[in-house]
DNA sequence: ATCCTTTCTTAAGGTATCTTAACTTTTCTG
DNA sequence: CAGAAAAGTTAAGATACCTTAAGAAAGGAT
C-alpha cells in the first residue's frame, strides 16, 4: 500500500477529513526510506520533524555519559516517533532516532505543520490528542519502573508489545526495560514457562 | 494577594487576555480551601477539574501494591497539579492528590474549560503549551531515573528544586527519587559538604 | 558454504539499594 | 508545656541487579 494512503488513514481514524484536505496533507509530508541501522536523528541536532512510520520498525535511545543506551521508544507501522523534547523547545536532542528494519518514513517540517494547522484544523487536535496520549503512556512507564521489578516490567512489556517483541533484538528490549542484556538473559531463563 | 489575581498573572504571563476574558476565566474556576493532609482527589476517583495553586504545597501521589508510596509531583504556587492521566482519558484514577501545606486552590471543571475554551481561544493554547511541558519534564525525569544514580538524582533534585526542598519532608523527596527514606538519609550522611 | 559480526548466554564476584528494627529528633496537639 | 505522633537516623543483614569475561548461537556478507 502506497505510504501516503496509510498515513491518510490513519488521520481518519481519528479526525474526518475531505478529499482536499487529504491533498493538502500530502503535499506537505514528504516520503523518507531509511535503511537497516540508518538514522533519522542524532545527538546534538535539533528535531524539526513530526515523523510517522509507514513502514518498518525504529527505535529512539539516549546515550548516557558512560555510552550506556536507553531505548525511550519503539515504534512500527502507523506509529509516530520523535524527540518531542528537542521538537518542542528546539533544544538540540540528546537522543538518536535508528531504524531497526528498512523503513519508510512520511514526515513533515514544523514550518509546514503550522502552515497546515492553518489549512486544516483538525491536525492540531490529532497532535494535542498525540501528546496527550504520548504523556499517559510515559506517566504509566514512569510508575511502572518505579513500582515493579525487572521481571515483573519484562512480563508487562511482552503481553503490552507482544509484535514488537519479535522484531527487536533482546538487548534494545533490555535497554528500554532499564537492565543490562546479561541480566535480561538470567530472566528469560528463570522464568516460568 | 486575591487568589484569581495569581492566576490572571499567571495566565498573562503566556497568553494575552483583555478584561472581558478574565472576567469569563474568573467565572467558571472555583475557590477552594485544602487543610494541611487533605486531599482533592484520591485513588478511585475521576479527577475532572485542572486545578492551579494559588498558595500552598501539595504532591500527588500513586500507592503500588505494596503500599509503597511513588511521588509522582510536587507542586507550589503558580503550578498546576493534577493527575492529568485520569483527566485525559476519563478512568479512575491511581493517584492521590495531597495537601502538604494549608493550600488554595482555584479549580475549573472540564465540561466548563470546554465552554471557556470556546470562548477565550488563548487558554487552549495555553493548556497545549502546559501539556507539552509536562511531557518533556516527564521525559527527562525518566531518563534521569534510567541512566542516574540515586545520589546523583538527589543532587539534581536539590538544585532543580531548592525551594520545594524546604517545604517537605524528607520522606516524600525520597518517594519521588524512587529510593527508600533510610537509604535517602544514608545518602546525606555520606555526601560530601 | 564459510567467515566475520552481531547477539545471546552463563557464571562468578561485586555494588547499590532494600528491609527490618531500634533509637533519636522534631513537630503537633491539647 | 507535656505527651503523643511524625519524621529522621543508624546499622546489620539481605537481595536485585551489575560487571566482567568468555563462550555459544545466530545472522550477514562475500
Amino acid at each position: 500500500m502506497n505510504p501516503f494512503n496509510i498515513l491518510f488513514e490513519h488521520l481518519q481514524s481519528t479526525i474526518d477529513l475531505n478529499v482536499e484536505q487529504l491533498a493538502l496533507i500530502g503535499n506537505k509530508f514528504k516520503e523518507k526510506k531509511v535503511k537497516k541501522k540508518g538514522f533519522l536523528l542524532g545527538a546534538g541536532e535539533v528535531s524539526k520533524h513530526m515523523r510517522f512510520i509507514a513502514s518498518g520498525c525504529l527505535r529512539s535511545y539516549y546515550m548516557d555519559e558512560n555510552s550506556q543506551e536507553h531505548t525511550l521508544q519503539f515504534g512500527i507501522e502507523n506509529w509516530w516517533v520523535n524527540d518531542l523534547y528537542s521538537y518542542l523547545t528546539g533544544s538540540p536532542s540528546n537522543q538518536f532516532l535508528q531504524a531497526i528494519e528498512e523503513s519508510t518514513i512520511l514526515q513533515i517540517h514544523k514550518d509546514d505543520l503550522e502552515i497546515l494547522i492553518g489549512e486544516v484544523p483538525g491536525i492540531e487536535r490529532f497532535f494535542r490528542l498525540k501528546i496527550q496520549s504520548a504523556y499517559v503512556t510515559l506517566q504509566e512507564r514512569m510508575l511502572d519502573n518505579m513500582s515493579l521489578t525487572a521481571y515483573d516490567r519484562y512480563v508487562d512489556f511482552r503481553n503490552k508489545y507482544r509484535d514488537i517483541e519479535q522484531r527487536v533484538p533482546q538487548y534494545m528490549i533490555a535497554s528500554y526495560l532499564g537492565i543490562t542484556p546479561e541480566f535480561l538473559s538470567n530472566i528469560r531463563k528463570n522464568a516460568p514457562r
